[in-house]
RNA sequence: GCCUCCGUAGCUCAGUGGAUGAGAGCGAAGGACUUCUAAUCCUUAGGCCGUAGGUUCGAGUCCUACCGGGGGCGCCA
């Protein structure tokens, strides 16, 4: 189907160069030109304000150089007429009959509506979610995780090939750090008095690994190293990150251990890179450090240091430990130069908030290897504040760290309390820069209150009127489309900005826009549900069979949207 | 202190440099079910878009400064 704000664009071009031709207008470059929805019906369906940019290159009035564009409009079937308004604008009205064949065209894209072209032959990929696997999945790593996996969907109806990835930070110290603590609630198992220090993870979740150990293992273990318990606990999280995210609806195609970056000498071979470019450099403290700082650190023995500053960074940064061990943004930068040397056209990389600072080292760091790093995008997201509304005073309290006391801390809690519709609405209906305040209490409504039902109520709304239409033997065939009234039509003009929603949350990488959408597309349709009747006895028959395959578009609609969003599409509530 | 994100209705948030009516949901006040299920619809009230300057035909949107809040500034990940 069409991109009608850009085919309106293209109109528009053509007639500037056709009035620059006959000398109409003076030569400038074109420029880009801007087609906005209108605000008001008043002003039709599409606005071009261009002629107001021109004015100053071209030297004339904005009025005048919208008549001249105008003259020149080719002539286009989904516009009815256009005129000038205000201090030049050029209004844009859809053609009523063109909005009415659009029926036919959404139910024969189906579940591929406003598939777009712009990804065809292009690799894209999503990395996302990304959570150390010491335990449950978080709130906060599940805004991400919903970010994500709705960005690739958005890919994919943008015609790309996806991957979904997810960066198993598998190496490393919190790794043995949680391997020595299940080791602990091992051995506390078996009657040991051990304790737990403070930096283990205290998590009662190892206790029930810990008794698991036992009965497979009896008292085997015992003398056994951290490794050991890592692996073992290793696979456990694996399995439940797995099933967490699956309860949502999402899964990632490909789970890339940073364990194999080690394996394979990746991590070795981005470093000799980095150094043979000239960007490495073995030092106590790096470089440009104060003599006020050398004497707080307690930094003895040598490190090798990523020159960050060559880029404008305000500190170099430490690539490898005086023990040799590397920090892990070495592994990082070697996680991404693998990931560019895959070949994708695209690379989405969903952060939270926390993580600023990092990529941008690895950013350099692909500079460093002289890698194209135009491809990567990175998606940062803010932190989820949690609270909750108190029932008496109506005061929102927050919910801080209280994953031991365990109310709807994690991802599986969230989900038993509400559905997992409910909290991926919830967290994708946000731009990514917000800082939201997530209200428990207001996404654990079941009723009306609760805007998640809204969309899906439209799609269930469909569904009712096609089966009480089955019951009665009624049918739509040789439905009449002509005899569509304008409040059919109004949907259809917000039915086909999907596209258009598609491709701008694909191109600023702001996935809520699709949930935006979907909220002011049931906006639209309810009020027409309740006046556009199908089984009535005053309904004329053949109205009614128009009315009915108009449903069925809006059904074919709803149902891409919500599949978009990751979401279900029930029949009945 | 530096970097970064955010200040829009009572609350939670949208808002491509465009039209002298800045939007939605919730909350508040009032109304509509013998109907294809009302998880719906229709009214009403509610705003110096943090503050002060600037850029231009035009600013909630871009720039600067300030005020207020989140996050980051480890030889942790």
């Amino acid at each position: 189907m069409k991109l009608l704000p850009k085919e309106t664009a293209n109109l528009v071009t053509q007639a500037i160069k056709a009035a620059q031709s006959a000398g109409d207008l003076p030569e400038f470059d074109i420029p880009a030109i801007p087609i906005t929805p209108t605000k008001h019906e008043s002003h039709g369906d599409y606005a071009c304000p261009v002629a107001m940019g021109l004015a100053k290159s071209a030297k004339m009035k904005p009025r005048a150089i919208a008549e001249i564009i105008i003259k020149h409009l080719p002539h286009a079937d989904f516009i009815e007429k256009f005129e000038i308004a205000g201090s030049g604008f050029i209004n844009f009205y859809l053609s009523s009959n063109f909005l009415k064949q659009q029926v036919e065209a959404i139910i024969s894209e189906g579940e591929n509506l406003f598939t777009l072209d712009i990804g065809i032959g292009k690799k894209a990929q999503v990395e996302f979610v990304s959570a150390n696997p010491t335990g449950p999945i978080h709130i906060g790593r599940t805004r991400g995780g919903v970010i994500g996996d709705t960005m690739a969907r958005l890919l994919e109806a943008a015609g790309y090939d996806v991957q979904r990835e997810y960066y198993f930070n598998n190496a490393g110290n919190q790794m043995r750090i949680l391997g020595e603590s299940l080791k602990v609630r091992y051995l506390q198992e078996l009657g040991q008095d051990v304790e737990l220090d403070d930096n283990h993870y205290q998590g009662d979740y190892l206790i029930d690994y810990a008794k698991e150990l036992v009965e497979q293992e009896k008292d085997a273990l015992v003398d056994a190293e951290w490794v050991v318990f890592k692996e073992f606990v290793e696979q456990k999280m694996f399995k439940w990150i797995r099933k967490s995210l699956k309860a949502i609806n999402i899964e990632h195609d490909n789970f890339f251990n940073e364990d194999s970056l080690f394996q394979n000498g990746d991590v070795w071979e981005t470093l000799a890179e980095l150094e043979a470019n000239g960007y490495v450099y073995e030092a106590i403290h790096w470089k440009g450090i104060t003599e006020e700082e050398k004497s707080k650190s307690k930094a003895t023995e040598l490190a090798k240091w990523f020159e960050t500053t060559k880029f404008g960074d305000e500190k170099d940064r430490v690539m490898v430990k005086a023990d040799g061990v590397p920090t892990y943004t070495l592994p990082d930068i070697a996680y991404h130069r693998n990931k560019v040397q895959r070949g994708f056209d695209v690379m989405v990389n969903v952060l939270g908030a926390d993580h600023g600072q990092q990529y941008k080292t690895v950013a350099w760091g692909m500079e460093a290897l002289g890698l194209d790093p135009t491809g990567i995008h990175v998606i940062l997201n803010q932190f989820v504040r949690t609270v909750i509304t108190d029932p008496k005073t109506g005061e929102k309290v927050e919910k801080k760290g209280s994953t031991r006391r365990g109310e709807y801390d994690t991802l599986d809690d969230l989900v038993e309390w509400t559905s997992a519709d409910a909290v991926r609405y919830h967290l994708l209906a946000y731009s990514p820069t917000t800082h939201i305040t997530f209200d428990v209490g207001e996404v654990i409504k079941q009723n009306n209150e609760n805007p998640v039902y809204y969309i899906q109520n439209a799609h269930v709304r469909c569904c009712g009127i096609f089966r009480e239409a089955a019951e009665r033997g009624f049918t739509d065939d040789g439905a009449d489309m002509s005899l569509l009234g304008e409040d059919e039509l109004k949907f259809i003009r917000k039915a086909v900005e999907l596209g258009r929603v598609i491709e701008a949350a694909v191109e600023s990488y702001e996935p809520h826009k699709i949930a935006f959408y979907g909220q002011d597309l049931a906006g639209v349709f309810h009020p027409i549900y309740d006046k556009v009747r199908v089984l009535h006895t005053e309904v004329p028959q053949d109205v009614a069979k128009a009315r009915l395959r108009f449903y069925k578009a809006a059904q074919v609609v709803f149902h891409r949207v919500l599949s978009l969003m990751g979401m279900t599409t029930p029949e009945r509530m």
